[in-house]
DNA sequence: GTGCGTGCAAAGACTTTGCACGTAC
DNA sequence: GTACGTGCAAAGTCTTTGCACGCAC
């Protein structure tokens, strides 16, 4: 039950709290734990800080000398999901690839053509022309996302 | 090898062009054949006119009373991706959804959260966000893809 | 008869699930 | 000892590929 598109949940908390914060009372919530696998692959994201794949952080955590198997990695990328700490971007069909969305709202991303490199940019008044284009419609705006490809350099 | 990211090619052929003679030329451009199952298949995409799947069109087809197998129903939207009349949109991680690209640079949809009914728009003033982004970066546009969330009515 | 196209079934890639074993309260 | 978590392997999706058969020039 992977959500379809990602609505890009507000950010309800204050910026400063530690993820791993936020992480920990989600489960509590859940009556689940926060076991050392989830902490050391929440800690591998915030490390990476970028766009990342399920496979990505598995290699990571192995060059750590830290052994995950994928299933465990893509539940706890679920439940890190659930918890609106990370969220679904949708940049390539091969894969499902994922940012950290908790306090930073990153709608907008540059991926390079050439590298496959994937850059997180802010692109401010894409809110109001998205919110204008859906009052026109008579919708409500829920979020965007704003994919630019680009070569050279 | 399904082209990763979507750099939204270019259309270069007037628009009053019939689709089927684009994919025609095409076709005989890699000594390949317009195909009853290949016309068929670009008929229905016309007729839907909308944001579609490979399931989608293979049972359009059938309701028709017209039968294609999946394995043909992948190819064709293979070529009619290298011909650029159809281009794939990433609106959805389970499965890749495309639509018609020709002549019509549809890179703005907006996504009915309630409904999951997807329409495209158009917001000119992109074009120029993004290109004044990719400069900021040395970096040079090659397409762009908006998604818009919404709900309500 | 050579070349291209189709359907079928098998293979592939990514993701999810069932199960047995482990661990913490 | 109950509840939750993990790894493994199997299952599940969507998509691609290999192969044999068919059709057209």
């Amino acid at each position: 039950m992977t959500s379809p598109p990602p609505p890009t949940p507000a950010p309800a908390f204050h910026i400063t709290e530690p993820l791993c914060a936020v992480f920990r009372r989600h489960l509590k919530g859940l009556n689940q734990k926060y076991t050392p696998e989830r902490a050391k692959i929440l800690d591998t994201l915030i490390e990476v800080d970028d766009v990342f794949q399920a496979e990505q952080i598995q290699s990571t955590l192995h060059e750590s000398g830290y052994r995950v198997s994928k299933a465990t990695i893509y539940r706890t990328i679920k439940l890190l999901q659930d918890a609106g700490i990370i969220q679904q971007v949708l940049v390539d069909a091969e894969q499902s690839h994922y940012v950290l969305a908790y306090g930073k709202t990153p709608r907008d991303l540059l991926v390079n053509a050439d590298t496959g490199e994937i850059t997180m940019i802010n692109i401010p008044e894409l809110e109001a022309i998205r919110d204008r284009v859906c009052a026109e419609k008579g919708l409500k705006a829920q979020g965007h996302r704003l994919l630019i490809y680009a070569t050279g350099e």
